[in-house]
Order: C-alpha cells, then sequence, then structure tokens
DNA sequence: GTCGGAAGGA
DNA sequence: TCCTTCCGAC
C-alpha cells in the first residue's frame, strides 16, 4: 500500500542507491515483524540523505571524521523523515530520541560539544563487538580476520560472523562513501568512464535492501540493477585485495583521486575482473579499514572459506508491487553480464586476503 | 541541546 | 522491534 508521501522531498535520481543488505549488520534486516513489508530504518535513512549531494546542505558528513555526520538543518531532516515514515508531526526532537536508541545499540553515538554532531560507531561495531582477530567456525566455512592483539585468538560464533561480516562490509561502504565525498570535492575521476549521475566513483553497493524490503512505497527509487551489484561486487573481492594492499593505504585510506595511483598497487586492470567493474570498486576502503581500526602494521587480516550464513547476497528479483526500480536510473554503475563473472567471484568458499604480518 | 524513561502503535 | 510521542531533568 502506498502512503503517497515517501518520494516527496526526496526525488529519485540516478545517484539514488541503496546501500547493500550485506552491507548492514542483520539485526537490520530481520523481516520477520512484517515479512516483506519491512520499513525503512532511520539509520539507513540518514546514510541516503548523506549519500545525496542534493542534501548536503541538510546533513553531511563531517570533514575528517570518518563515519562522523551534522545535522546541519534539523528541522528539514525532521521534515524528510517524517515524509517518509508518513509521520507529519515529526521533529528533531522526535527524531533525535530515535537517534538515541542507537547509542545503546552502537550503531551511532553521539559527538559531545557539537551540536547535531552524531557519529556512526564503524569501529565499534568491529572492534568491541567484536576482538575478532581470529573469528573462527567449528568448521568450514570460517572466517579468520587478524591475528590477537594479544595472545590467544578469540573464538566467534558463526551468527557473530555473519554480523561482523556485515558490519565490515557497512564500513567499507561508509567508508567509500565518505572518502568519495571527499574526492568529489576535489574534482570527479576522469578515467573511471563512469556516467555522470551515478555520483560516486565508488561502486555503489547495490541493494538486497530494495524498495521491496523496505515496503512498497519506500524508496526514493532504486534501480534493481543497483540492488544486485554488491552481490556482483562482494564475490569480486578477492581480486581487489592484491596480497600486498595493506602496503597501498596507512590506517585509513586518503581520499585518492583515480588518476593518482596507489605506491606499489597493480594496475587497475589487472586486477578487475572486466571491462564494466568500476575503477571506483577499487577504492572501496573496506579492508584497509579495518587495518587502521586494527592494532597496527603487526597484524595479520585473513579472510578464509568466507561464506557466511547471513549474508545475503541475491540476484535482483523483480517484487509484486513494486516499481521498476530501473526506472529513471539511466546511469550504470557495475552490473555483470551472464559471462561476465570471474570464476573468483562465484567462489566465496576460496576467497582469501592475506594481511602480511611484516609491511615493507 | 541533550538525555533517557515511559507508554504506546504498527 | 523500531520507532513515535511525551516529558522531566540536566
Amino acid at each position: 500500500m502506498h502512503c503517497g508521501c515517501l518520494t516527496e522531498g526526496i526525488p529519485a535520481t540516478p545517484g539514488n542507491y541503496w546501500i547493500s543488505g550485506v552491507a548492514f549488520p542483520d539485526w537490520a534486516y530481520k523481516a520477520e515483524s512484517s515479512p516483506g513489508s519491512r520499513q525503512i530504518q532511520l539509520w539507513h535513512f540518514i546514510l541516503e540523505l548523506l549519500q545525496k549531494e542534493e542534501f548536503r546542505h541538510v546533513i553531511a558528513w563531517q570533514q575528517g571524521e570518518y563515519g562522523e555526520f551534522v545535522i546541519k538543518d534539523p528541522d528539514e531532516v525532521a521534515r524528510l523523515w517524517g515524509r517518509r515514515k508518513c509521520k507529519p508531526q515529526m521533529n528533531y526532537d522526535k527524531l533525535s530520541r530515535a537517534l538515541r536508541y542507537y547509542y545503546n545499540k552502537r550503531i551511532l553515538h553521539k559527538t559531545k560539544g557539537k551540536r547535531f554532531t552524531y557519529k556512526f560507531n564503524f569501529s565499534k561495531l568491529i572492534i568491541v563487538n567484536y576482538p575478532l582477530w581470529e573469528v573462527r567456525a567449528p568448521s568450514s566455512p570460517h572466517l579468520l580476520l587478524g591475528a590477537p592483539p594479544l595472545g590467544r585468538p578469540a573464538l566467534v560464533p558463526m551468527s557473530v560472523q555473519s554480523e561482523l561480516l556485515h558490519n565490515m562490509l557497512f564500513t567499507h561502504w561508509a567508508m567509500a562513501e565518505q572518502l568519495t565525498g571527499q574526492r568529489m570535492t576535489q574534482g570527479p575521476p576522469e578515467a573511471t568512464g563512469e556516467k555522470k549521475g551515478s555520483s560516486s566513483s565508488i561502486h555503489r553497493l547495490g541493494s538486497v535492501l530494495g524498495p521491496c524490503r523496505l515496503g512498497p512505497c519506500c524508496h526514493f527509487g532504486t534501480p534493481q540493477g543497483e540492488l544486485s551489484s554488491f552481490a556482483t561486487f562482494s564475490p569480486a573481492l578477492p581480486p581487489l585485495f592484491p596480497s600486498n594492499w595493506t602496503t597501498l593505504s596507512g590506517p585509513f585510506l586518503p581520499p585518492l583521486s583515480s588518476e593518482q595511483p596507489l605506491p606499489g598497487a597493480p594496475k587497475l586492470d589487472t586486477l578487475l575482473p572486466g571491462p564494466s567493474f568500476s575503477p571506483g570498486a577499487w577504492h572501496f576502503p573496506g579492508l584497509p579499514l579495518l587495518a587502521g581500526l586494527g592494532q597496527g602494521p603487526g597484524e595479520r587480516l585473513q579472510l578464509l572459506s568466507l561464506k557466511p550464513e547471513g549474508l545475503e547476497v541475491k540476484p535482483p528479483t523483480a517484487a509484486k508491487g513494486c516499481l521498476d526500480p530501473r526506472e529513471g536510473y539511466p546511469s550504470e554503475t557495475h552490473r555483470l553480464k551472464p559471462g561476465e563473472e570471474n570464476s573468483e567471484s562465484s567462489n566465496l568458499e576460496n576467497l582469501k586476503v592475506v594481511w602480511p604480518l611484516d609491511p615493507p
């Protein structure tokens, strides 16, 4: 059922993309309460606004503070949120109450002393919740993430692995978004071949959280093709991370321009699986972020047989009651064609990323 | 402005 | 479960 007030004020543009369901903690996608009609969550909405250039005057990432964002116009954000949720009485007081509920969930925390400034809790999601350094299931598949800072690795159950992976990927995305935003201020990438309107050189994480996951009337416009792009992206992770990738960045990836080759990095075309693979994906900083979140240069990161059960990687499917999300989305992001899938992309089982213990 | 308890709705 | 609404306290 359409509520009729959802897209208003938030135009569907080619720059609108849903964030990959894969990229969020799985508790964000529990659909048991209302299967098939799940409403958007506030933090999704916040991220969505942050993702869109047209709302930069309303809400924006805080430069220099990863994950931190400023609500520049609280009333407008509340109004947009109210429209999305068909709650015309929404105001910042109520919205902020909802945001405060995220504190306990560790999705957000408040940046004290800064008005209307919050921070996504990427690091805590990964480091504090899951002092991962080794994440291993009793049997394969398992996920090994780095060496423990001290002593023995911690065992993490599969359910946590799943969430961990989600958090990681979420972090990847968010970092990419921020870096992209910074990069955008420096000028658009030239060599990507990406069309204008695909607002980021970052390979957009398509979303299994398509409009239908959020209910039939609650999207700004989402190309289903985009929805699949993470599904295609995710398995393509391995070629994105050469064995020496940790040498390519510091604790956090600086906002590199696409013309600025990463020192020591192989050429893109040696890494990317096919011509349609956006070079932006190369800049996708996810795992290097973990490097930054970790303990320093003595770490090892490995992803072995990565196939968490909770990971949703689905091909795009048409859903009843949903607009064809491709409409209004002429721009193209990465979309693997049938014969284009590389062997590794379909083989998560063999995903392995090694973080050298002693980077040069 | 910010916080968090409480009640209630979907 | 995730807000929405209200409210008192700081």
